[in-house]
RNA sequence: GGCCUGUUGGUGAAGUGGUUUAACACACCGCCCUCUCAAGGCGGCACUCACGGGUUCAAAUCCCGUACAGGCUACCA
């Protein structure tokens, strides 16, 4: 009798659902890997929608680093079970996206279609995967077709709302769950559009207690509702798909958004029911911003810096943006880094225990900081490059002057650079015009002078001739400043700013009033780095020229 | 409404019962250095860890309650 109503239900569980093999087959052609102990085997998943969010990114990077570090594996899945999301080349951009950061796969989908032994690593390409798994839970009759119309359910819902019950599809609001099979059989042949829905036994009075290797200890009530698992179009839901594929591919680490952590009962429910040994798994808080005094999720539609690809618009380097992701993933990364400026971040030992829990205030000032450092370390030549590319793209008045004076640029940007204390002043890339235009005759035009003390035109004219005059292109800097300060004094300026701050009323003004002066005359800017620099940049005759435009 | 998580300075955050008179970074302020700015150096910036109880010789760290914030609550991932 047992025997017989088993063939029945394989029978059954046949007929509902049609698959090319058996559950044990694909568990058979998935075996455990080989890997060392503590080797950690990590996914990312997303939905090929072309668009990366940096808290994809995040995740990405989390996912990386613990697999390199641990000597296991990563790998790429690509979740395209909700056919709206899909993108025309959604993957490819993805992945191109991806590895600007650095952030590559050993396995998984790639742009050449697709590496490793546990595939497909596509999900639409697992239909019959999944239907093999929902079949061994009919057999087992932990799982039910479900022929409720969303209108039914969304009425369900109403009417739970209205009573201030516990919404879903449970006990005794799980009316197909009392369905025979011969209501069932009769449906189907009627045509009649169906699901399959997990037959939860959890009981939500009983507490599971467990461990996230984020968040750490917690309790959470059992999952009894009966979460569908296959949709109407014949694939499955995300968390079916999830415990599925995690266990096939034998994940290690489930990585993921801290979003997914309210659905961990319904994954334990699963995972249960399939017999499958649960994942380790870690959340990753949301990344989180300020509007008007309450946080929110870092939102695609609202936040523009969102989008990973707002970074390379800004001219933001990749490099800072993952020491970014890194400063946020441990906090104690940032000090290492300070004492380790040698290093690679790779070298620092990344550990689930420093990850911050609920929430990470995205903070764009500090990208701007890590990218002003990371800039700083830069050789003149590499920030050339740099610079020519950004302004490929997106700065063509900018790719003329870089490209035609390309030495001198090189000159520009090596000014105060490759030195022990290199100077801060390119946040990135889209800065760069603002920080040197005044270097290219092209582009200058003193409209704005920056004078500070001295505003007297006569005497601004009188400087600035009077010291050209003595100027020579063959002084060494400490002749240079000499000179300065030599005509400064002939005219009644102080050479010291020591005597000058004694004796203020004695003199004109200070060496630094002088040469303020010349600088703004040179550049009409008050604030440029090196002057001495910059001044064997220009060269005498067009100081010169400089110098006859002031009105 | 229910469930889950969190709450340390202007900001992000270290901290997992006693070398904490609460690290570090960003921001800000002061001084120094200095041809300007940036950088750099030195110093300042939480008499206290949301609030209220409790456990303990000892609590920011453990427990309970309250408040606030966020996440989730789809045949979406």
């Amino acid at each position: 009798m047992v025997e017989g109503d088993i063939v029945n239900r394989r029978e059954y569980a046949d007929f509902l659902l049609k698959t090319e093999h058996d559950f044990e087959y694909y568990e058979n052609k998935y075996p455990k890997r080989d890997l060392k102990e503590g080797a950690m085997v990590t996914r990312l998943a997303p939905s090929p929608t072309g668009f990366v969010h940096l808290g994809s990114l995040d995740v990405g990077f989390v996912d990386r680093v613990f697999a390199t570090q641990s000597g296991g594996v990563c790998y790429l899945r690509i979740e395209d079970t909700d056919t709206k999301r899909t993108v025309d080349n959604g993957v490819d951009m993805i992945i191109d996206s991806l590895n600007k950061f650095d952030i590559t796969f050993d396995e998984g989908v790639t742009k050449d279609g697709e590496v490793g032994n546990y595939g497909p690593y596509v999900q639409s390409k697992r239909e019959d995967i999944y239907k093999a798994f929902a079949k061994k839970l009919i057999i087992e009759d932990k799982a039910y077709p479900c022929f409720c119309t969303p209108e039914q359910i969304e009425h369900i819902k109403d009417v739970q709302t209205k009573n201030k019950e516990q919404i879903g599809y449970y006990g005794r609001w799980a009316s197909c769950r009392k369905l025979n099979m011969e209501d069932v059989i009769e449906k189907v042949n009627n045509g009649e559009k169906y699901i399959i829905r997990l037959k939860s036994r959890g009981n939500p009075n009983h507490r599971i207690k467990f461990k996230d290797e984020i968040v750490g200890k917690m309790e959470i009530p059992e999952n009894n509702l009966d979460i569908p698992i296959i949709k109407s179009d014949g694939l499955p839901t995300y968390h079916f798909a999830h415990a599925v594929d995690d266990h096939l591919m034998r994940t290690t680490h489930v990585i993921r958004g801290e979003e997914w952590l309210a659905s961990l009962d319904k994954h334990i429910d699963l995972f249960t029911n399939l017999g499958f040994e649960l994942p380790k798994y870690a959340h990753i808080s949301t990344l989180m911003v300020d509007d008007n005094g309450t946080r929110r999720k870092l939102s695609k539609r609202k936040d523009p810096w969102a989008a990973v690809d707002y970074y390379h618009k800004e001219g933001i380097p990749n490099e800072a943006l993952v020491l970014y992701l890194a400063t946020i993933t441990n906090s104690n990364f940032e000090m290492w880094m300070n004492q380790n400026k040698d290093k690679n971040y790779k070298d620092f030992e990344f550990s689930f225990s420093k990850m911050p829990k609920g929430g990470t205030m995205y903070d764009y000032d500090k990208i701007i900081n890590i990218s002003k450092n990371f800039i700083s370390t830069l050789t003149a030549e590499d920030v050339y490059n740099r610079a020519l590319e950004y302004a490929k793209e997106y700065d063509s008045e900018l790719l003329g002057l870089l490209t035609k004076y390309k030495d001198y640029s090189v000159s520009i940007f090596n000014i105060e650079r490759e030195q022990k204390k290199p100077r801060k002043d390119i946040a990135c890339f889209s800065d760069v015009k603002n920080q040197i235009w005044y270097m290219y005759d092209e582009l200058y035009k003193p409209l704005n002078y920056e004078w500070q003390n001295i505003t007297d035109l006569d005497e601004i004219k009188n400087i600035v001739t009077s010291y050209l005059k003595k100027y020579d292109e063959s002084d060494d800097k400490q002749a240079w400043f000499d000179k300065m300060k030599e005509v400064a004094v002939s005219l009644g300026y102080a050479g010291e700013m020591k005597e000058y701050k004694e004796n203020p009323l004695n003199y004109k003004g200070s060496i630094a009033d002088f040469s303020t002066v010349v600088r703004v005359t040179l550049t009409s800017k008050s604030m440029t780095p090196d002057l001495y620099d910059i001044m064997r940049l220009l060269g005498k005759e067009r100081m010169q020229e400089r110098l006859e435009m002031i009105k």
